[in-house]
DNA sequence: TGGTTTTTGAGGTACGTAAATCAGAAAATG
DNA sequence: CATTTTCTGATTTACGTACCTCAAAAACCA
């Protein structure tokens, strides 16, 4: 049998109260006593059954989701999951809050950061903006006891609770990894569509793609990137263009979304060589391009998934509990045509 | 705020004994009645409050898993997760017994199925071998309102509430996926090292190895599958062999286990060619042949997602709950040295 | 109609914990 | 030593549901 509270008591020779005092950090128990019941813990191996704690308190967890308005597939799915777990509330005992900010916009951030709903959470998750303003913002609300955790796009140095998201470079080194693979022993230019170099993610998946490349691939160069600011249009021109002018080009990576134009451009391509493609986020278009074989991988981060991690360690944390390390960390998805959910 | 038994009362004019026994399906109700309570729950939108509903009953789940000894480091990978799920079994009020049976031992599997212990449980967890007999105890068992999952191995055409485990023809597709993409242009032949093709994992493997590359490659054929038990050191004898007989060979996929000596084989290789190796399952041995680059990709299989989707599917049908869907999809890792976690 | 059976209501206890109150004991203070 | 302050115990209520008993009401049958 479990031990409960009251054998708890009954070992370490006081009352329920005081049990209560101790398991709940309250103040009135002198250090001796607290330590009787501890050892008596200790003994036992009580662990406090938080379903009936959580009954007993009511408890709902008010949590709160920052999220930042983008227009892109990845984002409009990130947005889909967090109100699907909203949903979920009741069930879950959480009561689930989004706010919505400007993309990019550290100042919009930092306010959403600074509301007085952040601030009654138990605990808030947020697509960070590398920034130190936001740092400090995060830093400030950790320091009250408010855990936080970056969704999708970290930050650097700060006091996050955690991080509910894929390690962007090596996702990058991955990409380069399967380039240098297909490509073996060839020799000449690959290309590099981003978003935008100013976000963390696309330069963390920069940054490990060169770096696999230069160690694994010596005969393969890349050309200047193409920032298409994630927008179909801009990049489908880019691509377009690229394609165009080099009729030698062995390769394409494009880390960032908008991958819809770069699709377009792919089937409007000409020559018939082979041109392996590498891209970020299963969407509805990249997987149809990825049966028709115009891309060959999808690298994916799994939203379902860091949006409920995330939830989950925010309630951990909110109880000062552990959590399942493994559980927790976000995979890298590779898709290919053959493995597609 | 959420609804109660009592608001339920309230709502159909009713009592609260009444209300239970609707919920609870205990007769003694008349259809009329039954209706509008039902009506009342539907307009509410009540939702049984699942932990508290557990506290009273005190309900544990008793849980089986029927695993193989098999002694590779899959098996023991699998064991140790569900020894470790069997640790947390107070906190989440599951109390799980495992029942290991000698692998492919269709006899002892179905005996551990008719086992009382199995058939007292709230849900069975199993490493099925694909038999017809273990196919009629399954579906005996599913007849008898005891749910079973498969894990890691699938039942086919049975009655089986639930597969946690990988599509093992889409791992195999995606194998030659990539190896064809390795290998773009080159026609020559590839090794394929299988444990046995009588289990039904690595038949599948198999199977869809050879339609994925039946369908891309053209100029790729495979040599004759060696069978190597899932024994490191045959696979060391078949794979030496194999290089020494075959310095032309291609690539070289092994979707079984024993791996450790097919690494060995591949250390000791003279030719310094290139020659791309797919594998099964992250061990510490494949891990650091990947690293060391004397394999290329890993696919993987997670045991810890494999056995807490287990116990949460059948916890779920116990309570005749639903659950995510896509929470419970076994994904297909695909390890290259570039993402270790 | 009377009697039987079925349905319903009222009320209580339990699960394991939280949180509050109040009284009494022990310790610290002057 | 008296007094204040700080601890501790005893007891109660609550959370939302399950499950039990007993009595009353309603429906059914002959």
């Amino acid at each position: 049998m479990k031990p409960t509270v009251y054998d708890i008591a009954a070992e370490a020779g006081v009352s329920l109260a005081t049990v209560d005092r101790v398991l709940n950090d309250r103040p009135g128990v002198r250090q001796p006593t607290r330590e009787r019941v501890r050892a008596a813990i200790e003994k036992l191996g009580f662990v406090r059954d938080v379903a009936a704690a959580n009954l007993a308190k009511s408890r709902v967890y008010p949590l709160t989701f920052i999220l930042p308005n983008n227009d892109n597939s990845f984002m409009q799915a990130l947005r889909a999951e967090v109100e699907a777990a909203r949903l979920r509330g009741p069930t879950e005992r959480t009561a689930i809050s989004v706010v919505t900010v400007p993309a990019f916009d550290t100042e919009a951030l930092v306010s959403a950061l600074e509301l007085p709903l952040a601030e009654k959470s138990a605990g808030i998750a947020v697509v960070a903006v590398d920034d130190s303003s936001v740092r400090r913002a995060v830093d400030r609300l950790e320091e009250e006891g408010i855990p936080v955790v970056t969704l999708v796009s970290d930050l650097a140095e700060s006091r996050r609770t955690h991080f509910a998201g894929v390690d962007n470079e090596a996702a990058g080194r991955t990409a380069a990894g399967l380039m240098g693979r297909f490509l073996y022993g060839q020799e000449g230019a690959i290309a590099v569509v981003a978003g935008s170099l100013k976000v963390r993610d696309h330069r963390q998946r920069l940054d490990g793609f060169m770096a696999g490349l230069a160690a694994d691939c010596p005969g393969l160069t890349v050309l200047p990137v193409l920032e298409g600011l994630d927008e179909p249009a801009r990049v489908h021109g880019l691509v377009s263009e690229l394609l165009k002018d080099r009729p030698d080009l062995l390769g394409l990576y494009s880390l960032g979304a908008g991958n819809r134009g770069l699709i377009r451009a792919l089937a409007e391509r000409q020559e018939k060589t082979r041109l392996p493609v590498v891209v970020h986020e299963l969407t509805e278009h990249t997987r149809a391009a990825l049966k028709d074989g115009l891309i060959d991988i999808v690298l994916n981060q799994d939203a379902g998934h860091e949006v409920r991690s995330a939830i989950r360690v925010l309630k951990a944390r909110a109880d000062g509990q552990g959590v399942i390390a493994a559980q927790e960390r976000i995979r890298l998805d590779i898709f290919l045509k053959d493995n597609l959910p």
